[in-house]
RNA sequence: CGCGGGAUGGAGCAGUUCGGUAGCUCGUCGGGCUCAUAACCCGAAGGUCGUAGGUUCAAAUCCUGCUCCCGCAACCA
């Protein structure tokens, strides 16, 4: 027999805050297949970690008062605690700050750099110079400002080492459109369209501007930019270029990488590019799934966030309800690729209506009977009857339908399928009807077959089961009287393993029924608290920082104020500019025969909040298309505390085209 | 005309590859059962399959136009 292998990996998280219920959506999935393939004999490698490096991670540290390595330390801790928690049975778990990493990825490096992949050039952004920090257009805030300090950035550049992507392009959009490397396939297209057909850009791989990094080994000036860090992982961890671990050529190229669809591009472009570069087999399959969203009580899905006091505790829906519980919602739940709503009432259902009502109670059920009718154990005389051959072939062909599902990443179909199962098994009881057989004398042979048949199909299912609900199947087990390695997955693939005269052992109550409306209350006074807590820093927050205005500006001249031409204008009409969610545009009478302008307010302004009103605007100011539509100037505006914006509105009684000076 | 996804009984979804009686889960209503965690089983109600056309003997499914929603991209002059 030769020792097949199978080497999975979740992303390595960002441990910039506490982990939540989001990272529990991979990381449980990933566990439950790996779990589920060593059941089926490979040789498993199960990957997860942490992606410690960067800015942000720098800045946290730094108001905390630590190094970044004590910042991290602290949150890994948090993590791995959390897994263990979950039952997350990882082979390994990498640091990016892990010595055997750092020396590899300079190594990685330095090798794309002499294959010429990598060359210097300068790097273009939008600079906070207080904070020294680069920011990207979409980092900024509502201002366009300084997402950390909020005050004006310029336009900058730094020296930056790049990685040239055009020469992977056309290998790149085969491996997107012509394999099955991308799970769900339709999003290939997406990303072909969006980035490849564009043209790639050349992708910055280093920073001057923070040290928290992994120096550049010939420019320490540089350390490496995020993704040559971070996707490397998933080779270091083996041992690629480091004598850490020596399992690369036993395991890669892995076999699937589960993401979320927010990280889908880079590994869907950026990590095969990087591979093709480094000559290495590219990674079978990438498993994109979507987000948890929060519903919230009015039925309306929010993405989770800290603010709004509904990040999900993993810990105390944990204490609530099981690990096991939980595991079972959240891949019960996943789809591949698309999002799915996560609220208590949801996960409260489910758990009711699949664990308690259905499994659960099939389990409790069986045992009961085998228990009073046998007193715990089967006599050994059988009586084959209706029905049993219709349950018997919905069982052996579970194994197989599980196992498609599990190899093409669809658990939460796998899970289904077990289901089905379970309620064939709970209908076999109404159709074969044992209490009547257990009043009957003459009838104990075929009782003994029926609950032995249940029996038998509660292995299956539970062993099926057990890579889902690690710590709940073993006590199904022992309730049925089976010995936990005899719930094998070979066993799984046929019946008539148990002994004839199994003995029974009634336990406890497997998955306790919830209380709908006492829980959903409870809960939501926890999430109550939370967001006045939330609230409460939140002002905390604000009477330190954001009432403190902007800073002054650097003097200027009377004359470079005169350049500025403001004017006041009236609002003819106005409205959303199409395919903008901030933008509204505006027409006005500016006393020179009307102009149009548009300003990012919407978010807080309707148009017909303002139709008829006097605004100033910037009269003099050079045109600009906003998403496709001219602007002829701009609108003044104040910032609010709360991080709007209020139009200034003159007196009402001005004409139009007054110049304000 | 930036790219893509979606619209199916009260809710959430499958079905669309390759046209042929519209299916699942939850909920509602009625019935059965009593071994079990007031659980289980059966049955019923409830859908113009977003909209307007087209192709066809036949369209949720193929084609075209339109509306609305959601991501990504863009965007606060």
């Amino acid at each position: 027999m030769d020792n097949k292998t199978f080497y999975i990996t979740t992303p390595i998280y960002y441990p910039s805050g506490n982990p939540h219920i989001g990272h529990c959506y991979t990381t449980v999935a990933c566990d439950s297949i790996a779990r589920y393939k060593r059941m089926q004999g490979y040789d498993v490698m199960f990957l997860t970690g942490t992606d410690e490096h960067g800015q942000k991670i720098e800045q946290k540290a730094a108001e905390k008062g630590v190094t970044p390595k004590e910042y991290v330390d602290e949150i890994v801790e948090v993590f791995k605690k959390l897994w263990s928690y979950m039952n997350i049975s990882y082979d390994r778990y990498i640091r990016t700050t892990d010595d055997y990493h750092v020396s590899a990825v300079q190594k990685i490096f330095k090798d794309l750099y002499d294959k010429g992949y990598i060359y210097k050039g300068e790097y273009k952004g939008k600079y906070c110079t207080p904070c020294e920090s680069f920011w990207t257009e979409s980092q900024l805030d509502e201002h366009g400002c300084c997402p950390e300090c909020h005050r004006p950035v310029v336009e900058a550049k730094e020296e930056a080492y790049f990685f040239k992507m055009a020469p992977f392009a056309e290998k790149i959009e085969k491996l997107l459109l012509e394999t099955d490397y991308l799970r769900p396939k339709y999003r290939a297209q997406e990303l072909v369209n969006n980035f490849i057909k564009p043209g790639l850009e050349d992708l910055c791989v280093s920073r001057t501007s923070f040290t928290w990094g992994i120096p550049v080994s010939f420019d320490d000036k540089h350390v490496v930019y995020v993704w040559i860090d971070a996707l490397s992982n998933y080779i270091t961890a083996l041992g690629y270029d480091n004598a850490a671990y020596d399992d690369f050529s036993k395991f890669w190229p892995a076999d699937v990488h589960m993401v979320a669809k927010d990280i889908m591009r880079f590994h869907a472009i950026i990590w095969p590019a990087m591979l093709i570069a480094l000559d290495i087999p590219l990674p079978k399959h990438l498993a994109v799934h979507g987000w948890i969203t929060f519903q919230n009580k009015n039925g309306e899905n929010q993405k989770m966030s800290k603010s709004l006091g509904n990040v999900v505790d993993p810990f105390m829906l944990g204490e609530r309800y099981g690990v096991d519980a939980i595991r079972y919602h959240i891949m019960r739940e996943m789809a591949l690729g698309a999002d799915s709503a996560f609220s208590n009432e949801i996960m409260i259902n489910r758990i009711n209506s699949d664990l308690a009502n259905g499994f659960g109670n099939l389990v409790s059920r069986t045992v009961a009977m085998a228990d009073k009718y046998f007193g715990g154990t089967l006599p050994a005389e059988r009586e084959v009857g209706d029905f049993d051959q219709s349950l018997n072939e919905c069982i052996l062909a579970l194994r197989e339908k599980v196992d498609v599902c599990v190899n093409e990443t669809r658990l939460k179909n796998a899970l289904e399928e077990i289901f089905i199962a379970v309620d064939r098994a709970n209908k076999y009881i109404d159709e074969t009807e044992p209490w009547k057989l257990g009043k009957d004398e003459s009838k104990k042979a075929r009782l003994a077959s029926v609950l032995y048949n249940l029996l038998e199909a509660i292995r299956v299912i539970s062993t099926l089961l057990s890579p889902f609900m690690p710590t709940t199947m073993p006590k199904v087990w022992e309730q049925i009287g089976v010995a936990a390695d005899a719930c094998n997955y070979e066993n799984a693939g046929k019946l008539g393993v148990l002994p004839l005269d199994v003995t029974v052992h009634k336990g406890e109550i497997l998955f306790p029924r919830i209380d709908m409306d006492k829980e959903i209350d409870e809960l939501n006074a926890i999430i109550e608290k939370n967001m006045a807590a939330a609230k409460a820093d939140l002002s905390e927050s604000e009477k330190t920082d954001e009432f403190t205005p902007d800073e002054l500006g650097s003097e200027i001249t009377i004359d470079d104020f005169g350049k500025a031409d403001l004017r006041v204008a009236l609002v003819k009409s106005c409205e959303k500019v199409k395919k903008s969610k901030k933008l509204l545009c505006l027409q006005l009478d500016d006393g020179f025969g009307g102009r149009q302008v548009v300003s990012g307010i919407a978010e807080w302004y309707k148009p017909e909040d303002l139709v008829g009103k006097k605004i100033i605007i910037v009269a003099n100011l050079k045109p600009a298309k906003l998403c496709g539509v001219e602007s002829q100037g701009m609108i003044l505006a104040a910032d609010t505390p709360d991080g709007g914006a209020s139009v200034v509105f003159p007196d009402q009684s001005l004409p139009c085209g007054s110049k304000i000076r």
